[in-house]
DNA sequence: GTCTATATATTGATAGAC
DNA sequence: GTCTATCAATATATAGAC
């Protein structure tokens, strides 16, 4: 939404249409090769279109990352901002859970466009880590602490724990090729996001109930 | 080791010393902006040479690129293969995610090369992991059931149970900078990983534990 | 708005002097 | 073995016709 506002606004529904064909091509390209192994051209024909056609869109390769990039925290967070301190601990982890790996199954390829960033260093995209992210984290740390200091979950690092949730979900969509290598035809199928669930479910229901 | 037979194995010790000087080059740019993101310029001016000298010992940038790859796997599957059915259940589930969470910690680049293999969908790479990768998690996970069926541990997906293994430790590798970025100068500093240590113990010895 | 043509820079790789 | 020079291919981006 804000990241509309950084160039100027299409004027008509053809143009937004066009637009959105060709963040969608290049969502589909970055999020494989990243930023600098993903070629104009490559966007271009995913998009189908020609490459000056793209660039009269958009008149650069980073014009068209960077909104993408842009968006892509916001949508990310969406789970954990829902996190309510006036819901049932365990109640609230465990649907965070459940949300965050329906985004992996739901949009592989943004969490993917989001691991090649954090790969190369998250260059230019730092500052936003070290004080948005940073700022909504720790205010979810203090809500699981206050948990914690309650009784109604077993004592453990609330940051870590958000790593591990982030980690184990992600997973899905960035290593999916790998996950179904392994778990193979059989089982590699639809419903592995099912199994994943049902797993990441009891683990952490077991792993954070109060002794 | 297997890697080296492939290409005419070098004849002096200077000449391995050079290759080696090379590869550890390659694997700082590989590991961040993937294959196709490096450039054979920046991985010679990252091991102080010219391009051409560089390329005299390796005659390609996908020579440079394999026999990173094909070490790493061995590499990174060493814990898991030490992962013994006559140890205990639950010590050896903590001593491999120890073991892991260590590699992460002192390989984080070999780590991010490997995500960003997987993340383009690990091309002339499936095969392997279809192959040798799928035999050895299913063996592994073989071992996890019999220790479920012996009541030694908590029953779960074995898969998945060794999915958020990788997942979470390797995160710290991945993500290292966003794992920073949130946790601040404060506390990411040298002990992100013991916290990460103690945290993911816990998880799991709490949620393997048998009920 | 879309195309062909092209300018300009970068990149992978080689030739050949030293 | 290492260097300078350079080639051919590819890449980002623009010009200008339609």
């Amino acid at each position: 939404m804000s990241a509309k506002a950084q160039r100027p606004r299409p004027k008509t529904r053809i143009q937004r249409e066009k637009q959105e064909v060709i963040l969608e091509a290049a969502l589909d390209v970055f999020s494989q090769f990243g930023f600098r192994g993903s070629t104009i051209d490559q966007i271009a024909e995913a998009a189908g279109m020609s490459k000056p056609n793209l660039l009269y869109y958009f008149k650069s390769k980073e014009d068209i990352h960077a909104p993408l990039l842009a968006r892509i925290l916001d949508t990310w967070l969406e789970p954990l901002r829902e996190m309510s301190p006036e819901g049932d601990a365990l109640s609230e982890i465990r649907s965070y859970i459940r949300r965050k790996l329906e985004m992996s199954r739901d949009f592989p390829r943004e969490s993917r466009l989001f691991a090649n960033e954090m790969l190369r260093g998250a260059p230019g995209f730092y500052e936003i880590l070290h004080t948005d992210l940073k700022t909504l984290v720790d205010e979810k740390a203090l809500i699981i602490t206050g948990w914690m200091a309650e009784g109604r979950l077993a004592r453990c690092d609330p940051y870590h724990l958000i790593f591990s949730i982030w980690a184990t979900t992600q997973h899905y969509a960035d290593f999916d090729i790998q996950v179904q290598a392994v778990l193979g035809s059989e089982r590699g199928g639809d419903n592995r996001f099912e199994d994943a669930a049902l797993f990441l479910d009891q683990l952490y229901l077991h792993g954070l109930t109060p002794k």
